[in-house]
DNA sequence: CATATCTTGATTGCTTTTGGTCGATATCGA
DNA sequence: TCGATATCGACCAAAAGCAATCAAGATATG
């Protein structure tokens, strides 16, 4: 193999990659570490695209490969029905918002939407605090450690004097009895929550179904609007409208 | 794995969940103790966003979006002021934080020491949300969008049901008359925090003095301590040492 | 054809990195 | 308060990576 030929594979392979180990261009290009070596060296000296590390080489180059494009994947439903809840929400309404991964991603659809928001999730008055077009609400209290959302009687107690024309919430699981979540001083919290708001929106995936956790929520006679993806069997489907819910599904 | 992309991936872990434990990066990352001992050493040193903690690091960068960056010049003055403030502050005491710049300085200088932390303030909420050593309780309310701050009746009245050993709270000017802030609904919550604090703590710099804001806050004789930088002239320091305050002053 | 030059692969010490151990120190629960 | 446990920093030996060097072969040059 020619010189030149050797080092254009190289820095193509570099490229692909991002990152690649020194043993590994050996193999690819079934030569001596030495030559990769000297390689490398003239390619950094050189190009200005390539930048030695210990241990083998990386791409510094004006990305033209996909370098941030392996993290998105499994986020794409989530998100999809994100959008669809974010939907149901008109300008200028009084939201009030749960805690839960389903519900930061619906927070971050409203992002620029004019609202008032209530939340006791400090990951979403993160997200909302100095959005001007957001006027934000917390909700005090103990704040639980995994997840970040003020909990207890100082939560329930202030909740008692706040109203919401929608409230949008997760859960833990969900059955035939009702809804169900994992923690009880969040069940006390979220049935004041409940009632607070006029329309209770759950947003939940496919599999929480069938699934019973420590602490019973509320019936379902008390959700108004369930928002879910694809995966929800028709069996599901039916006791859900049977109970008076509008169901929306989220198709992939 | 590359060594720089050990601790990227590293940086993202921390930075993701606010605080990470050592032996929770060992297993992700699939290396030794030692090594993430090192790389978090190397981190802690260079850059400035992460902190070790016994057992593992936390993030003490703007976890909460980029807000109001006027912490400018006096910066390491403020530094100094807030570790001083902190010294003051016994492990496993209740602390009621206010809002501001100076306290949040101080609120970093708290990380890893193990407190009970009451505070109004959605940045030091950030600050401290996911740290395993620090109990959060927030004050809920109308969240004033410059500051960040909670404030209002709800504030207000949730202040009323809690009692902290020592309040940390800075102004917006002081004279013989008292301390002052720009912010009616701020004062009125400020007012309540005194109210539930055994120790009063203000810290301030010193160009504070002699200037009044829009709203008067409470008299030098709700003071307990007051730190300040080295700017003080002798007049003031007498005003507030005749005023009953013990004076901590932080030379530069 | 002989010689000079270049490239390559292997070897050799040297440095960096790594993973483990050990005593010291901090934290926690009784 | 006092042990029990966990964490820490310092140290060390092994492994990995590195630059420098050398000899052998390839190629170019006269």
């Amino acid at each position: 193999m020619l010189v030149d030929e050797r080092r254009t594979k190289l820095l193509k392979k570099i490229e692909e990659t991002g990152f690649i180990s020194i043993q590994q261009l050996v193999e690819e290009l079934q030569t001596s570490e030495s030559t990769v070596r000297r390689d490398l060296e003239y390619l950094d000296e050189t190009s200005k695209q390539v930048r030695r590390t210990r241990g083998g080489a990386a791409y510094v180059g004006e990305s033209i490969t996909a370098f941030e494009v392996r993290e998105d994947r499994a986020l794409g439903q989530k998100q999809r029905v994100a959008q669809i809840v974010a939907g149901m929400i008109e300008p200028g309404e009084v939201v009030l918002m749960d805690g839960g991964t389903t519900t930061l991603e619906v927070a971050r659809a409203l992002l620029g939407k004019p609202l008032q928001v209530v939340t006791n999730s400090m990951p979403i008055v993160g997200l909302f605090v100095n959005q001007p077009s957001i006027e934000l609400i917390v909700i005090g209290g103990y704040v639980y450690p995994k997840t970040g959302v003020a909990l207890g009687d100082l939560a329930v107690s202030m909740l008692k004097s706040v109203h919401a024309k929608r409230l949008v919430m997760s859960i833990g699981g969900i059955t035939e009895l009702g809804l169900f979540n994992s923690n009880t001083l969040l069940v006390e919290t979220e049935r004041q929550m409940i009632a607070a708001a006029e329309e209770v929106i759950v947003v939940t995936d496919s599999t929480k179904f069938g699934h019973r956790a420590l602490a019973h929520l509320a019936p379902l006679s008390a959700v108004h609007r369930l928002v879910v993806d694809g995966g929800i069997s028709d069996e599901w489907r039916e006791v859900v409208e049977k109970a008076g819910i509008k169901l929306t599904v989220v198709e992939d």
